[in-house]
RNA sequence: GGGCGUGUGGCGAAAUUGGUAGACGCGCUAGAUUUAGGAUCUAGUGGGGAAACUCAUGGGGGUUCGAUUCCCUUCACGCCCACCA
């Protein structure tokens, strides 16, 4: 056998895949001696096609895992698909097409695609969350989360958008729009299935703290979407009535400054706070409310608009009596749904009671407040009664006891999360296992009759309603308890529970009696490395580790968190803007693996800019690393007689020799470093580049010896191997190896040969450098200090100057500090 | 308004975490080879200066023998959150 002359990676790439999956090369087994580790991407929507952020992700991850096996570790590294969604459901509807067979057919070409670009993947563990023996497991799941109480119903207003024809989680409304489609949410008062994360924000938010292997990016959005504030209940008596108000506050040290009370349009007892007088106005400022989409909410940020009840409520503190109002600036989901109004000490009160002509009145004073405008700084309290003198810090924890004494009111944590509306009113996701009898009410379907299966025989041409109710098989069932009739619940599961557990059936994929093995996932997880887009910081990420959470309350795992150490990879952009196809500017994988071979498309992605940052697409760029690649190919095509597997370097070398025989080392180290060092890849790019320029210069003269040459070469042969997978496979056998490379050690080095023997010291006076001295490592530091202090540059800046001392740093500079 | 980032050649970037700023590459310039193009190889490539030198990591200040790195201040850009009481 012997290498092809030239560079062409189309004439053995496709061989090589072929081989790795016959030979099941990347094969996962549960047992084995070796530590474990888990790389994990995030998995792709079978959208149709790969698209370059797909191919710089699951080359990253592609990258880390190799490394990890050569490196001695029991690598998982699985892959699925994310398969249930909205998209396939538009296409069966545009297409005439059946969603399960769109999926499908997009899954095979996809998976060819991930097969194409080299993707170390133990392919048998596949998992597909639109397949059966998926989503028998996200309904299961569903029933523990019921069961436990974390699953509910409940009456509310939803986001709904009017183009997906469904309802959304907050996670998923972005400036008022539908994260999906862009179109514009509207308000919709629907009975929905939620999932109670919000008894897990408290441990959501603690644990960001065991996160350690995490960007402070990401903790932050978690933690600011968790929003957790410290403040208090206040109940506030309306004036003649029984009613009471309670208003969520984070500042109670102005409790003294209330001047009037702000509900909700929504306000669930407005009606009953309204006199018959103002009674059409609010009715009409209501009505306009509920109309209106949540951009126009927030467009008219500063215009404040409200309207007055006719009641009033008194302040228990200071028996003033304040009217109350209703205005859209009070959100119906947050806190109570009502506030407590401080014009003097809030921006939006301000605003407010400069418009209504509402009374101002200011209880904190603090010398660099200005009577004339709002205050929310720090001060001390002034017109507070019996606070009055105190600083407003501890004025808040006296209002609180005040209130909890005279029983208005007491302290409060507040959470801005909202529990996780999972409801879709469409057909393409896992049905909710949930019938309605009509004696039992609402049961739960028992385990062993799932899964719900989704029905085939359903129009999805039906307008203004979810294609699943056309169906003349699914709708009416028994009731499991009674065995009367029953209506099955037809709205379908968020995908996002579909993807909040996958990477635990990865660990147990085939397990047909249970979701997953706890004591596999236990060895499996955490994942040691996730590996995704920063789109999913809040969304996917939040729910998984909900999840966890809350089935390690169930006793179905042992850990806290899923994923120790997250990598989120910056966008794909070409010409400075994400690749999308409505600029057009998009470049098609298939294409780069046509022209240049998928070994070119990995290097290339992982080459320009460290992971975690925007990539910027070049033809150039793809150009160079083709170019790049040839050269290295060329050192084993060209002189493929020098190259013995069998090399002894265990001799004495000199000169050129040893100096190829360090810079190999000195190349293993920094390139290790750099990837355990969160993966810097750009620069472990470089040091092949480094590395192969080196064994260039050692052929030039042609005095080449066979062990140092093939050292060298399969060191870097080696080295590349995680990155361009095919080329150092075809070579590696051509060069007669019996197994895969990706068995093989990863390199390693020796600390005494990790360095160069000849050194460059340089002399610095204060601080600028004048000369050079040409050493070796063994030089002595004082007598290089001597030397430099006798140099003619030195003597030329110290002229006519004390020199006050010498600096040495060994092995690099000596600096003489002269006065 | 709040939070988190980022500012270094024409471009992507690097800098062992306080020690030669610009590694490595793209691009560009010259040369070799070639009938020509491509490919390949060699040399050069931050600014100013003939040179000695000197200026330069968004701007200004500071600490230090020495600062891209630490501190203060200021500007610009990006992302996330936001009438959250």
């Amino acid at each position: 056998m012997s290498l092809n002359k030239e560079y062409y990676p189309q004439s053995f790439e496709a061989k090589r895949m072929e081989l790795w999956d016959k030979n099941k090369t990347y094969k996962t087994l549960d047992n084995s001696d070796k530590p474990k580790y888990y790389a994990l991407s995030m998995f792709p929507y079978p959208s149709g096609k790969l698209h370059m952020g797909h191919v710089r992700n699951y080359t990253i991850t592609d990258v880390i895992a190799r490394f990890k096996t050569m490196s001695g570790f029991n690598v998982l590294h699985p892959m699925g698909w994310d398969s249930f969604g909205l998209p396939a459901e538009n296409a069966a509807i545009q297409k005439k097409a059946d969603p399960a067979k769109w999926t499908d057919d997009n899954i095979d070409y996809m998976k060819g695609q991930l097969k194409r670009l080299g993707l170390s993947v133990d392919w048998d563990r596949e998992v597909t969350t639109c397949k059966e023996d998926y989503y028998k497991w996200t309904q299961w799941i569903f029933l523990q989360m019921y069961k436990h109480g974390l699953a509910y119903k409940k009456m509310s207003p939803v986001n709904w958008c009017e183009e997906c024809q469904t309802v959304l989680a907050n996670e998923q409304v972005i400036d008022g729009k539908c994260w999906r489609c862009d179109s514009v949410v509207t308000k919709k008062n629907l009975s929905q299935w939620y999932l109670k994360i919000t008894d897990y924000a408290q441990r959501l938010l603690d644990d960001l703290d065991l996160l350690k292997g995490w960007g402070d990016n990401v903790k932050t959005m978690q933690a600011n979407w968790i929003g957790r504030s410290e403040g208090a209940i206040l109940n506030f008596k309306v004036d003649g009535t029984d009613i009471t108000i309670p208003v969520y506050t984070t500042r109670p040290d102005t409790a003294y400054g209330i001047t009037y009370l702000v509900v909700a349009p929504e306000y669930p007892d407005i009606e009953k706070l309204t006199t018959p007088e103002n009674k059409q106005a609010v009715e009409e400022y209501r009505e306009n409310a509920r109309k209106m989409s949540e951009i126009e909410r927030l467009s008219t940020e500063r215009v404040k608009t409200g309207v007055f009840l006719g009641t009033y409520i008194i302040n228990p503190l200071t028996g003033r009596k304040c009217p109350i109002w209703t205005a859209d600036y009070a959100l119906a989901d947050y806190g109570t749904g009502a506030v407590m109004a401080v014009p003097a000490h809030d921006d939006r009160d301000w605003a407010f009671a400069k418009k209504y002509n509402q009374d101002i009145i200011r209880v904190i004073d603090s010398p660099e407040a200005n009577p004339d405008e709002c205050w929310t700084g720090e001060g001390v309290l002034i017109n507070s009664g019996e606070c009055n003198g105190i600083k407003n810090e501890e004025a808040k924890k006296k209002i609180i006891e005040i209130a909890t004494r005279d029983g208005f009111g007491h302290a409060k944590v507040q959470f801005r999360l909202r529990d996780w509306l999972i409801s879709r009113q469409r057909y393409w996701g896992a049905p909710i296992p949930i019938v309605y009898c009509d004696k039992c009410g609402e049961v739960a379907v028992p385990e062993e009759q799932l899964p719900v299966k989704l029905p085939t025989d359903v129009d999805f041409g039906v307008q203004g309603k979810s294609p699943i109710l056309t169906s003349s098989t699914f709708l009416d069932t028994t009731c499991p308890v009674c065995g009367g009739h029953a209506i099955r619940e037809c709205d379908t599961m968020d995908t996002f529970v579909c993807s909040s557990w996958y990477y635990l059936r990865y660990a147990d994929p085939k397990n047909a009696d249970k979701a997953f093995d706890k004591e596999k996932v236990n060895h499996w997880l955490p994942v040691d490395q996730y590996v995704g887009g920063i789109e999913h910081a809040i969304l996917h990420l939040l729910y998984s580790r909900f999840f966890t959470k809350a089935f390690k309350d169930f006793g179905l795992l042992d850990f806290d968190e899923p994923f120790e150490n997250l990598l989120t990879q910056g966008m794909v952009l070409k010409d400075g803007s994400k690749m999308s196809k409505s600029k057009g500017n998009t470049v098609d994988p298939d294409e780069i693996f046509e022209n240049y071979g998928a070994d070119t498309a990995r290097l290339f992605i992982i080459s320009d800019s460290p992971p975690a940052r925007d990539f910027d697409w070049s033809d150039a760029g793809v150009e160079g690393c083709y170019k790049f690649l040839n050269r290295v190919y060329r050192l084993y095509s060209n002189y493929e007689d020098k190259i013995k597997l069998d090399y002894n370097i265990d001799q004495n070398f000199a000169g050129k020799h040893d100096k190829l025989i360090r810079l190999c080392h000195i190349a293993i180290k920094g390139i290790t470093n750099d990837i355990q060092n969160e993966f810097q890849f750009n620069t472990v790019v470089s040091k092949y580049r480094e590395l192969t320029n080196a064994i260039y210069d050692y052929i030039t003269d042609g005095d080449i010896n066979e062990d140092v040459y093939s050292f060298a070469v399969l060191t870097l042969l080696k080295l590349l191997s995680p990155v361009t997978c095919f080329m150092a496979e075809e070579i590696w056998e051509q060069l007669g190896a019996k197994t895969s490379i990706t068995h093989e050690a990863w390199p390693e080095y020796k600390e005494e040969l990790a360095q160069l023997n000849d050194i460059t010291i340089v002399v610095q006076v204060n601080g600028k450098i004048r000369d050079k001295i040409e050493t070796t490592l063994d030089a002595d530091g004082e007598a290089l200090k001597a030397e430099a202090l006798k140099m003619e540059k030195v003597l030329q800046f110290t002229e006519g100057k004390e020199i006050v001392k010498v600096i040495y740093v060994p092995k690099k500079l000596i600096n003489i500090v002269a006065k």
